[in-house]
RNA sequence: GGCCCGAUGGCGGAGUGGUUACGUAGAGGACUGCAAAUCCUCGCACGCCGGUUCGAUUCCGGCUCGGGCCUCCA
């Protein structure tokens, strides 16, 4: 029995899916206007185990996940404007990043990856549904969502209308009947990227791509979804507004599940801050995915996570322990300890001590899969490719150690080490990898 | 201002009404030509003030500090 922490109730709740067969997951994905920072990441790395656990509890194909990419949006209108060119070639470029990046991070593709620019039609036609039942309107060319008329309004982000206008910082459009109401359609102007709709030729609004894209894929309601604390308001909570509203009250999901923030210092890493990192740069520094993974997994997917240089260091020592350990075994069984910590709310943190713990070389491989680790043999964990001319120093120190030259045998073992190539000795002679 | 989180050893980070994980770093030992790896051992913490309790790091209240959302944001 999995437990996931449910944002809407606040509490832990026992995971029970309408049908088990077929699991509904949505994520919110990235919006490719640039590179990926390990912030964004984390939602992936934390979904994707999520999905894991999923289908090693109710069967591989129980889960139909979706991540969406949207790839309309003002910002990727700055940027191709920006770099003289059509929003396609942002959007194509940052979506094949963000999939090596994330591949990188041992995050499988999900399921489904609906595309914003995919998708209008049936976002067209929730909006003209919405129009229609009086919970939305049309203004100067945009279509807006009256707030005032979902009387449901705020439940996931416990706030009320009053609350949020008095710290609103934004200043209210003049179309708007109410200050709280928020973009289903905005109008393009003929040298921006746009759509003909019932209201003029325009863009969908960022909220009504999630909502019309889970109708279109996944039902009206589904078992998760996920996303980053940040999303909660507006961007869930208007999603929420959209769906119950176009279909009859009906939930949009069952379990709302929010990761917390990646840190820089005190502070969350974000692009506006300019505090960020990528996997893209900490790759190039060196630094192998899976690493980078457990550096993630290391906190609980609720709690901030601090990024540090240090985090990064120990996530290394401690997959080099692993790989040790579980050598070049099969997989096996999966330990219950491991998976029991994984239940409990995606508890990575605990299930990694569990996991440090296993003596069994089968068990560590299967359960540190469940936790997308693990995933290569140890010999390329340790080696990599190539290498072949360290066996013949090997051998050439060998002869000097035979001849107990020590002085000739510790200065090959010191430039190799200078090449980031350990060797070291043991019962059955030296083997070598790289630090 | 409103709403919401968090505060655990040098660092990271779970968890628990009573004997306080684990990792990493550090100390000592075994092993090693010396290392490395491995194994053993050892220190080191539950923000502050009250309350409840036989007993609180754990529950409740207050405080302080930090963070988040209220605008794009994972």
């Amino acid at each position: 029995m999995i437990r996931l922490y449910d944002t809407m109730a606040r509490e832990k709740r026992d995971f029970a899916p309408a049908d088990s067969k077929r699991i509904t997951m949505y994520v919110c994905g990235p919006t490719v206007y640039g590179r990926a920072h390990i912030g964004n990441a984390r939602p992936a790395v934390v979904f994707d185990t999520l999905a894991r656990l999923i289908r090693q509890q109710y069967g591989a194909s129980s889960l139909v996940y979706a991540r969406n990419v949207t790839d309309v949006d003002d910002k990727i209108i700055a940027a191709a404007e920006a770099e003289g060119v059509e929003p396609v070639v942002i959007t194509e470029r940052y979506e094949r990043h963000y999939l090596e990046d994330m591949g990188a991070l041992g995050v499988a593709p999900p399921d489904i990856a609906p595309h914003a620019t995919a998708e209008i039609a049936p976002m067209v036609a929730m909006i003209e549904r919405l129009i229609g039942l009086g919970n939305a309107y049309e203004a100067e060319g945009h279509v807006l969502f009256n707030v005032p008329s979902d009387p449901d309004y705020g439940e996931l982000s416990r706030r009320d209308r009053d609350a949020m206008l008095a710290g609103a910082r934004v200043e209210v459009a003049p179309y708007k009947r109410d200050p709280a109401d928020f973009v289903l359609w905005k109008p393009s102007s003929l040298d921006v990227i746009g759509w003909d709709s019932p209201w003029g030729r325009g863009r969908p609004g960022w909220h009504i791509e999630c909502s019309a894209m889970i109708a279109a894929h996944l039902g009206e309601t589904i078992d998760i979804h996920g996303g980053g604390l940040d999303l909660i308001f507006p961007h869930h909570e208007n999603e929420i507004a959209q769906s119950q509203c176009a279909h009859g009250g009906a939930p949009l999901a069952r379990y709302w599940v929010h990761n917390g923030f990646v840190d820089m210092g005190a502070e969350k890493m974000s692009k506006s801050l300019g505090n960020i990192v990528t996997p893209n740069e900490l790759l190039a520094a060196g630094h192998r995915g899976e690493t980078l993974r457990l550096a993630l997994l290391s906190a609980h997917y609720r709690q901030p996570l601090a990024w540090t240089e240090s985090a990064v260091t120990q996530a290394k020592t401690m997959l080099d322990r692993l790989y040790r350990a579980s050598g070049d075994a099969d997989p096996g069984q999966v330990d219950e300890s491991v998976v029991d910590a994984l239940a409990d709310d995606l508890n990575t943190p605990l299930a990694l001590s569990r996991l440090m713990a296993l003596d069994d070389p089968a068990a560590i491989k299967s359960s540190a899969e469940l936790l997308g680790l693990l995933q290569q043999d140890s010999s390329s964990w340790f080696q990599g490719d190539g290498g072949g001319d360290v066996e013949a120093k090997i051998a050439e120190r060998a002869e000097a150690k035979a001849r107990r030259d020590f002085a000739a045998a510790d200065r090959i073992r010191d430039a190799l080490a200078a090449e980031g190539i350990v060797l070291e000795d043991g019962p059955g002679g030296t083997t070598w990898r790289r630090s």
